[in-house]
DNA sequence: AAAGTTCTGGAGTGTCAACTCCAAAAGTTT
DNA sequence: AAACTTTTGGAGTTGACACTCCAGAACTTT
């Protein structure tokens, strides 16, 4: 019934919550988001949630139908919470600058990780990719909003004639999204930022390459 | 006791298997490995192991001291046969023609696989990062190889002076994995070779900008 | 061929995790 | 304040999974 259903969906089917109650659901979904960043999601139990969340077994199945619908939750969630933590670059990536102030910032959030953690969403999203289509299917959906994010600017760049007409604002985008995926991995099996550096300055002396 | 130990370590320390018993713990290791690609390793159980290799409970115990060994032996075979599957293009990319063509290769595995499954190598490292030091450890060995494999090509462009002196080989060999590591997940999830192909292409046309 | 080692079958065990159920407390609406 | 809905506590159920154990078969060595 959930299965298959987009996550705005989901939500126009969400029972109406008093705010004690949307304060408890919103502990669960920060709970169960930190546990399962660090764990993974088949290593992060409901038991361990509602201890994190300070709620009761029945509490996490009167918000949640089950395990899988928390999960897309958090999914939803984890999201938000990756845009949000990257504005307001991340609305403004149109100039060379902005490019390196965006990179020196994920840089430093993974050191101030100390590298533990890939990326929120990407993590779930490999965990997920082969055992939940709907999951699967969410994580396509941030990873747009992402990648929109980054062409939106570079986009800008080319309409103002400051990228060469033949550079492709929709290849970079995602080639940019791509690279800082494969660096934040690297970055965490590796415990050194050096890759996820080496990534995304690549590319974006690649996009500087290209500014004529 | 296993714990902490390089994978050559443990290879040291296995007691010699007849020619049979070579061929049965083969048998489960590449089940394994199949099963873990798809499903992921919390979604693999012994059990499925068994049934896949043909082989009961007791054998599974009899060659691995337990899951997390076997997860283990997995990771090794998979990385010998990443790293096998794209020779020889991988020993020899030296050349702007040699990087294309490992790009044609590595999406048209992709695509023959219809994009299911990503990395064999950086799932299972993504799933297990924080959760089993060894096994991350392990994965950090098998991108190094491939890294390596990258540097060697590029550094041989170097040498030859077809790459201007101020590029790193060192940079665009970490970042070009990184953008094939990164290509694979979103190729995953969208189920779609274009963010393979965009990360791929535009590491290579980088490249290509710094041939002098 | 005897002795020793490795390999195999399969039943059994203990733990843990997802999920259910019911009754009571807290909150809201009329 | 009565009727109704939402929220909460926690005990209980069910199934799955990692791992053990032992006895016998197959194989190797002397």
């Amino acid at each position: 019934m959930l299965a298959g259903m987009t996550a705005d969906e989901i939500a126009a089917t969400a029972p109406r919550l008093t705010r004690k109650g949307q304060a408890t659901r919103d502990r669960i979904v920060t709970a169960a988001s930190e546990l399962m960043f660090l764990r993974g999601v088949a290593g992060t139990s409901t038991d361990d949630v509602q201890a994190a969340a300070g709620v009761s077994t029945s509490q996490v199945y009167h918000y949640f139908r089950d395990k899988r619908t928390l999960v897309r939750a958090v999914i939803a969630h984890q999201t938000d919470a990756v845009l949000d933590a990257q504005q307001p670059l991340l609305g403004r990536l149109d100039s060379l600058d902005a490019l390196r102030a965006w990179r020196d910032f994920l840089v430093d959030m993974q050191r101030q990780r100390d590298c533990l953690g890939g990326c929120p969403i990407g993590s779930i999203g490999s965990e997920l990719a082969e055992s939940d289509p709907d999951a699967r299917a969410d994580v396509a959906v941030g990873f747009g909003r992402w990648e929109s994010a980054i062409r939106q600017g570079l986009q800008a760049m080319h309409d103002r004639g400051e990228l060469r007409a033949d550079a492709d604002p929709e290849q970079l985008a995602l080639g940019t999204l791509a690279a800082l995926q494969g660096g934040l991995l690297l970055t965490q099996i590796r415990r050194d930022t050096v890759a996820l550096e080496a990534a995304l300055d690549s590319m974006i002396d690649h996009i500087e390459a290209l500014t004529s």
